[in-house]
DNA sequence: ATCCCGGGCT
DNA sequence: AGCCCGGGAT
C-alpha cells in the first residue's frame, strides 16, 4: 500500500515536471515582447497587473505607458490629484481599480516607505490587489513560489489535467489553487507564472486552440477525450431578477376574473388573475394600479391585504406578491364580462377555477382564502 | 442587439 | 452572490 502510494506519488511529480518543463521550454520560444516583462521592479509589475484586470493587452498597453510615464515611481503616483489619476484612466473602465491604485500607492509611500511589500500574504493586504495580483507581483518581482491564477491559468490546467470542476465555485478554484502550487518549480517560479499564462493566452486559447502544433497535445486529457470545448466547465449563473406581483382578484357572485398566460413569460399556458407588475416589492401599491382604478366604476368593495406577501421562488426568478380583491355587485356582471374580454381576461365560476391549471402561488392565496 | 468574458470588493 | 465596465464575438 505505501509502495503503491508512492508509485503514485513519484509518477504525479513526474507528470507535473514534465508539464512545466514543457511549458517552461515554449515560452522563450512564443512570448510576446511587453514592456512590463524583463523587470523585477514591483511598482511596474503591479501597475502592469492593476491595468491588465479585466483587461486586454492591446487595450491595456496604451495605458500603461501613459501612467509610467506621467508617474514614473509609485511617489509621483501617490503625490498625483485623484482627478488627473481617473482623467488619464478615462475609457478603461472597473474605475474603482483607479481609486484603489491611487489609494495603493499612497499606502505605499506613506506606510512602507515606498517599497512594496515583498511577499504573497503581506501583499494580499494591498487595496485593489487580490490573490491573482499578489501572487504575480510575489513572483515576477520576488520570485517567491505562488501559482498566479487566472482565467488562462484554469482553462491549461482544466484541459491538460481534466479537471471540470466549476471554475466559478468556491470548491474549483480551491482544487485548481491547490494542482497549480503542486506544479509551480522551486526554480523560476516566475518563468512558469509567466509561461502558463502566456500559454493560455496564445496557445490553448478559448476558442479553437490549434492542438496539432501543441506541445502538450500528447498527454493532454481534454485532447485525448475530445473535451477541449468543454473545458473549463464554468456553470453558468442564471441571474436571479426579483419581480413584484400585484394580483386582483376580482369576484361577482359566482364569478371570477381570469386570464390565460401567453407566451414569453413564466407560466405559459397557466390561468391566474389580472395583475400589476412593480420594479420592486417596495413599490407595490394598489394606488398605482391602473387596473385598480378601472375597476372603479364597477362600485368594488376592495380589500388589500398588504401584510401577505407571497415568496414564490424558481430557478431564475424570485416573486413577491400581494392580492387585492375586489368583490364587485352582481349587477355589473356584464359591464364587467365586456371589460373583462376587452382586456384579454374572461369570467368563470369558481368551479371551473377549480380545474384550470394554475401557478403554485395562484393555488396557495386560495386556499388561503378558504 | 445581445451575450460573454474577467479580478476584486462589498 | 452581485456588481463594476468595455470590447470582441455572434
Amino acid at each position: 500500500m505505501l509502495n503503491e502510494m508512492l508509485i503514485h506519488k513519484i509518477s504525479k511529480d513526474l507528470n507535473f515536471s514534465y508539464f512545466a518543463n514543457k511549458l517552461l521550454q515554449w515560452y522563450p520560444q512564443n512570448k510576446r515582447n511587453l514592456p512590463w516583462r524583463d523587470t523585477q521592479n514591483p511598482y511596474i509589475i503591479w501597475l502592469s497587473e492593476i491595468i491588465l484586470q479585466q483587461t486586454r493587452v492591446a487595450q491595456g498597453l496604451p495605458y500603461f505607458e501613459k501612467f509610467l510615464k506621467e508617474y514614473p515611481s509609485v511617489q509621483d503616483l501617490a503625490q498625483a490629484p485623484m482627478d488627473e489619476v481617473m482623467r488619464l484612466w478615462q475609457g478603461l473602465g472597473y474605475y474603482s481599480r483607479a481609486r484603489n491604485l491611487h489609494q495603493c500607492a499612497k499606502e505605499v509611500t506613506e506606510n512602507f516607505e515606498g517599497y512594496f511589500p515583498d511577499n504573497y500574504k503581506d501583499l494580499l493586504q494591498l487595496k485593489g490587489v487580490g490573490s491573482y495580483t499578489a501572487a504575480a507581483i510575489a513572483s515576477f518581482a520576488f520570485k517567491e513560489r505562488v501559482a498566479v491564477l487566472d482565467g488562462n491559468v484554469f482553462r491549461v490546467l482544466s484541459r491538460y489535467f481534466g479537471l471540470g470542476t466549476d471554475i466559478s465555485s468556491t470548491q474549483g478554484k480551491k482544487e485548481f489553487e491547490k494542482l497549480a502550487n503542486q506544479i509551480i518549480p522551486e526554480n523560476e517560479p516566475d518563468q512558469y507564472n509567466q509561461a502558463i499564462m502566456e500559454f493560455g493566452a496564445l496557445q490553448c486559447s478559448p476558442k479553437n486552440p490549434d492542438c496539432s502544433i501543441c506541445p502538450l497535445q500528447k498527454g493532454c486529457f481534454a485532447h485525448k477525450h475530445h473535451l477541449i470545448d468543454q473545458l473549463p466547465y464554468k456553470a453558468k449563473k442564471i441571474k436571479v431578477t426579483t419581480r413584484a406581483f400585484l394580483y386582483h382578484h376580482i369576484t361577482c357572485g359566482e364569478h371570477v376574473i381570469a386570464r390565460k398566460r401567453g407566451p414569453k413569460d413564466i407560466w405559459q399556458g397557466l390561468f391566474d388573475f389580472p395583475l400589476t407588475e412593480f420594479s420592486n416589492p417596495g413599490e407595490i401599491n394598489p394606488e398605482a394600479s391602473q387596473l385598480g382604478h378601472e375597476l372603479q366604476s364597477f362600485n368594488p368593495t376592495i380589500r388589500f391585504d398588504s401584510e401577505k406577501t407571497y415568496k414564490h421562488i424558481l430557478t431564475h426568478q424570485k416573486i413577491f406578491s400581494n392580492f387585492a380583491s375586489f368583490q364587485i355587485p352582481e349587477e355589473h356582471f356584464n359591464a364587467l364580462e365586456q371589460w373583462a374580454r376587452k382586456n384579454g381576461y374572461f369570467p368563470c365560476t369558481r368551479k371551473q377555477l377549480e380545474d384550470l391549471g394554475k401557478p403554485k402561488l395562484i393555488v396557495r392565496y386560495l386556499n388561503d382564502k378558504k
